[in-house]
DNA sequence: GTCAGCAAAATTGTTGACAATAACTGCCAC
DNA sequence: GTGGCAGTTATTGTCAACAATTTTGCTGAC
């Protein structure tokens, strides 16, 4: 039936998806009548969400799903550009020549997908861009804090990938840093993914203003 | 009595203070009776140490202290040089006349302890130089990831202290910081503390070679 | 109308017992 | 002796009930 893992699982997904809105309380009978698991597997489930950022428990006052602002989403992202740095310099040490065929054969795909206007595979395949680099690092605590960091962010980047405009800014960016590690330019690989997120930190804060600037819509 | 959080900060402090040897099973029954908790409060204050990376869970199997190698935690002080040079970037644009005041005054301490030969009290003034300028940055991100990453290195960062000569390679790095966020120069303070976080990850691998080359006394 | 105090409801925190699973031990065949 | 098998023990996983706490809604005085 549905265990610990499980139910962990779907919670984190249906936040993820923004099934719970963002400060609703997470009321324990509720969840385990929905997920038709006792209440103790819920339990534990939103410590380990807690644990992954993505709830926040008060004693005795329960959980909620965690706000994340906009000044927060900044945050998250300047730590990402700096370890994500680092993992495209190592990337570009150890990457083999096998991956390097990957490497060119993601840059074409992205390539491809900006191309045809397909926005939604096209941030896919930025995500597996980012998450091949990681791979070939292999610098586990890297991987680690970054996709924990993610996870805190999925909401904000889907906001992100809507913009339009923003795939003519970063697909040139994504191409240079492949270009980067391919060479095994391990200082330039570095820079230009440090650039990469700067400019996303860009269009975060960017996306914010409009937003204050348009009250109706938020 | 001893609720939740109380026996979460015990066991911590007692896997951090090195009673329970690493790769050591921590069985939940023997655990609730040392300290005087029930089995729940003990399984969610574990649930808790696997989210801080002190303690791994496998599944029917239960914990055990997580072994943190030296290959890890060099991973981890590389993460710790990337994420702490943005703090030490970001406290010299945010510092206050009155935080000037407390940084040189803590400077003058260090120094005074490495002068009489103090380590214990010159590691923990290191731990507190280090904190304060978290507190100066005012990144509660970077914050979390950086207390998060220690929790994970305190017996390494034990050993260190007391290698010969160390305090004499990373006082002069210290004070070098230090200036840099008063002088305000976010570019040097940031560059400084990568690379005084470096001559951390050099001595951890030299360490672990000496270690390596003398048998006997692993 | 509003505020304090109090009672009721909702929700979380904890306990003990039981079920499920993994680890261990001793036996038996070979 | 050794390797595999079965029964036993140790340990974790789950559940249902109960206690403690917080929140909510009501009442009445000012």
């Amino acid at each position: 039936m549905s265990d610990l893992q499980d139910v962990h699982a779907q919670l984190r997904n249906a936040i993820l998806r923004g099934d719970f809105a963002p400060r609703q309380r997470l009321i324990e009978a509720e969840l385990a009548e929905r997920y038709g698991a006792g209440r103790f597997v819920i339990r534990n489930a939103l410590l380990q969400l807690a644990a992954d950022g993505l709830v926040e428990l008060q004693p005795n006052r329960g959980a909620r799903v965690r706000e994340i602002s906009v000044d927060e989403a900044v945050e998250i992202t300047e730590i990402r550009r700096a370890v994500e740095g680092l993992v495209a310099a190592r990337a570009a040490e150890q990457v083999t020549d096998a991956q390097i065929e990957e490497l060119h054969a993601l840059g074409e795909s992205m390539t491809l997908a900006v191309e045809q206007g397909e926005l939604l595979r096209y941030s896919d395949l930025n995500a597996t861009l980012h998450s091949q680099l990681r791979e070939i690092a292999g610098h586990a605590t890297a991987t680690r804090i970054i996709e924990q960091l993610n996870g805190q962010m999925v909401r904000h980047q889907f906001r992100l990938s809507l913009v339009p405009g923003r795939p003519s800014v970063s697909l040139p960016e994504h191409l240079a840093i492949i270009d980067a590690v391919c060479d095994r330019d391990s200082e330039r690989a570095g820079r230009l993914m440090g650039e990469h997120i700067g400019s996303v930190i860009v269009t975060l804060r960017t996306l914010d203003d409009q937003a204050r600037s348009m009250p109706q819509v938020r």
